[in-house]
DNA sequence: GTAGACTTTCAGAAGTTTCTGAACTTTCAG
DNA sequence: CTGAAAGTTCAGAAACTTCTGAAAGTCTAC
């Protein structure tokens, strides 16, 4: 398996920062294999691509499949398992921020809300439980913006796309979508 | 130093979710620790508060400080440094997004602008290349969102949380500001 | 039903990060 | 100046994560 030259950068600067993303280096390195690989691998043209072993491929795949940022597909009249990275990137960014959500906002907020809820037992408790909200009401506001972000379909966004990335300018887009005679909605639901 | 049982489990959590988020468990209890207090803390009540070492102390404030998510201050007649985070929950919000930023998107793009000038040197390093380049328009769109977002003030984003989080609302609040006369502006340069 | 192709699991080795205690530097009151 | 209080650094210990090779498990064509 030999991976070009161009495609060993990518592969090996997803393996650095992986650390950086939460992700170890040989998940990152097999996602990046499998994004701008122009057909589907096998685990053991994972293997030999990257020098790794058949074990740590498997277990990665396992995680990128946990996160479901890889689809398993078959060829026919073959039986190993072929992986490949979804096309669409807007949908893999989708897939990745509610993943992230799930995982390392939820559980805050949900400790956030029980706290929330307790009678404070001090001047110190009351502050505390301040904070506490300000906190909450910024999370949610900011989850809640990502969410809707995320309903946002390919079209809206190719569009947005063409039209720069100002949020003055998603504003003006609203308009327009209004005077198109298209309701008030610019998100899909 | 004695902490409440609600900041005490607050702490704990911080503590938990660090590794999820990219900071050790002390850093992220310190952290914790500062943003519920009622009055900016020195190093030793730190210490005593989360039952680590003198020099864990130490090196985790220096990391909350490059951080940018605490603030250094002096009492009158004490040596001593105390540490506050600072008040205003959505310019830490920015903070760490802009520092989370330069530190887990920046560099990427930077791979991603190089590998796009070169000529490819075949079909598979052309079709990486498509990859590439989509993969980079998207981080390019989405990052610049959040460069706007960043730039709201603390009074439009408090409107803002009155209003709700809908994406929808936000366009709406976009013919709101216009109307007021107040130009296509709703970001704050 | 079984051989062999493919995949998964897992114990421990290798590597990395975090944390501590001791030594060191800095600061400032007297 | 001096010395005690405050703050920092750092080498190695402890804890944790990642990776491997070997063994076990699963599937399917015959």
């Amino acid at each position: 398996m030999d991976v070009s030259p161009l495609a060993q950068r990518f592969v090996s600067h997803f393996g650095e920062m992986g650390s950086r993303w939460g992700i170890n280096r040989t998940v990152g390195q097999i996602y990046a294999l499998l994004f701008v690989s122009p057909r589907p691998l096998n685990a053991d043209e994972i293997t030999a691509a990257l020098s790794v072993s058949r074990s740590n491929v498997s277990m990665g795949l396992k995680e990128l499949e946990s996160w479901r940022l890889v689809r398993l597909e078959h060829q026919p009249g073959d039986r190993r398992e072929y992986y490949r990275a979804p096309e669409d990137v807007w949908a893999i960014f989708r897939t990745l921020a509610e993943e992230r959500r799930k995982r390392e906002v939820d559980p805050t907020l949900t400790m956030l809300r029980d706290a929330l809820l307790e009678a404070p037992a001090s001047a110190d408790e009351a502050h505390a439980q301040r904070r506490m909200r300000e906190m909450h009401d910024l999370i949610e506001l900011v989850t809640g913006w990502f969410n809707d972000v995320q309903r946002l379909d390919a079209d809206t966004l190719k569009k947005l796309m063409r039209m720069g990335t100002r949020v003055q300018k998603v504003l003006e887009f609203g308009d327009k979508v209004r005077a198109l005679g298209g309701g008030a909605r610019a998100v899909k639901e």
